[in-house]
DNA sequence: TCCGCGCCTTGATTTAACTCAATTCATGCC
DNA sequence: GGCATGAATTGAGTTAAATCAAGGCGCGGA
């Protein structure tokens, strides 16, 4: 168990983070840099926040201060109503932003979950408006992150308003495992980072409906689940969930 | 019925736009912006578009070049799957921007459709971008209209995948209305602009469900519903819905 | 005015997913 | 090593929404 204080204060790390060494840039916001404007980020992204499992790196309602690039490990997202209905909008991973939710009323709106222990880099929103009017390559790249997570949400609205159960856990894993193979892992062996009540929370499904899917994409030779460990039997299979082809 | 040509043809308006005498400027993209910036501005938003009812602003795969606000009229914007699968991602109205999606690739991503006879602005985006380096008003302002959409979607996200029909329902008929009301009409009464397949594909439902929903609401004494004149009777009930206050 | 065509409503039935409940499994801690 | 504890699985029964089907309403055009 933690304290508040513990999941707000800031972790600095001592040794100097550079974007310009870094090996996510080709996924994070420094694409399409070249050294010289590399180098210039580097003056924006000064630290580094360790944010152990389980912990907040940010709850709605907190002030926005800064975005958040994931380093290393994995987050959640998620929003909750009034009463209390908890949805996780989303799953990040290492080269991914978090905090945008925030620029919208200088508030965070979603809380971010370490959903194992990981590190961000800080950037300082205010500084990074200031450095994208100076260089236009920054600017379209952030722009281009904000437009593809909103294309990403119209995807999920796609998934929570018309697929069935299994088509939607199919589209889950395809996603992840693109995901993390542009990150040199495996496209067919991953471990989920999240429990069955996250996977079912983000797709709009009971846990048990969830567990269940596992174990009919298990039978059906399409995956070989041991709880958290996936492997992907039949790719093909598990696409034409999702595409339709296969009804 | 009207042609492809039709649709994709950009029908110019003869008289001059002005973003500065607009009486929109409060729920568009000038938020914020004092009377020198507002003329800058003006000289950027040259061109308005009309756009006939059932015909498209923007279909998914066209190239992106310019964003849109909405001057007059309604629309809807919609995705597809590979497979034909259709979901409607919003409904949108006076003042507020289409065409975020365009940026993360050079191209849009979902089709924006008039819902009724229509005029938009046209905002060159290269020119958006070039403006918004030179001051940080219209920068800032820019982000948090990208932002505000990635909150808005993450709203639905939390009704498709957690909420009952009723209240999805209920929040759509309270999301407009509180739209509308920003604009001058009533709190109370409004005329859709969708049909009930389309309020379905947005929320998650078929349409004899939201049928059915509505015919509920009207025995309950919450709304009159005569097709798709609405006027709300008892707004606290229907307020109780989405809050769960009313279980 | 009448007809035809979308759009909407309503009823009967089915079904996918939920709920409730009971084990089982994995993990970390005494 | 054994025993809590949280997570996952599996089964039985229920239900909200989908599906299938039949009419009704309203508007525009002949």
């Amino acid at each position: 168990m933690t304290t508040a204080a513990d999941s707000t204060k800031l972790r600095l790390e001592p040794f100097k983070v550079a974007c310009s060494s870094c090996n996510l840039r080709e996924l994070c916001l420094p694409v399409g840099l070249n050294r010289e404007n590399l180098e210039r980020l580097d003056t924006l992204v000064e630290t580094r926040r360790a944010v152990p499992r389980g912990e907040a790196l940010f709850r709605a309602g907190e002030s926005f201060q800064a975005l958040f690039a994931v380093r290393t490990g994995f987050f959640k997202t998620c929003v909750s109503s009034e009463d209390g209905r908890d949805q996780v909008t989303g799953f990040q991973m290492a080269g991914e932003l978090l905090g945008l939710d925030g620029i919208s009323t200088d508030n965070h709106t979603c809380d971010a979950v370490a959903l194992e222990d990981s590190q961000v880099c800080v950037i300082p929103y205010a500084q990074l408006e200031g450095l994208s009017r100076e260089f236009s390559e920054l600017q379209h790249q952030f722009h281009k992150i904000m437009s593809r997570e909103i294309v990403r949400d119209h995807g999920v609205m796609l998934l929570l308003g018309s697929m069935r159960a299994e088509e939607r856990l199919a589209a889950f894993l395809l996603n992840l495992t693109q995901r993390l193979q542009a990150r040199g892992f495996s496209a067919s062996s991953l471990i989920l980072r999240m429990t069955r009540e996250e996977i079912g929370s983000y797709l709009g499904l009971k846990l048990e409906t969830v567990s269940r899917t596992f174990s009919k994409f298990q039978d059906d030779g399409i995956l070989d689940v041991k709880q958290r460990q996936i492997r992907i039997l039949d790719q093909d299979k598990l696409q034409g969930l999702v595409t339709g082809s296969a009804c």
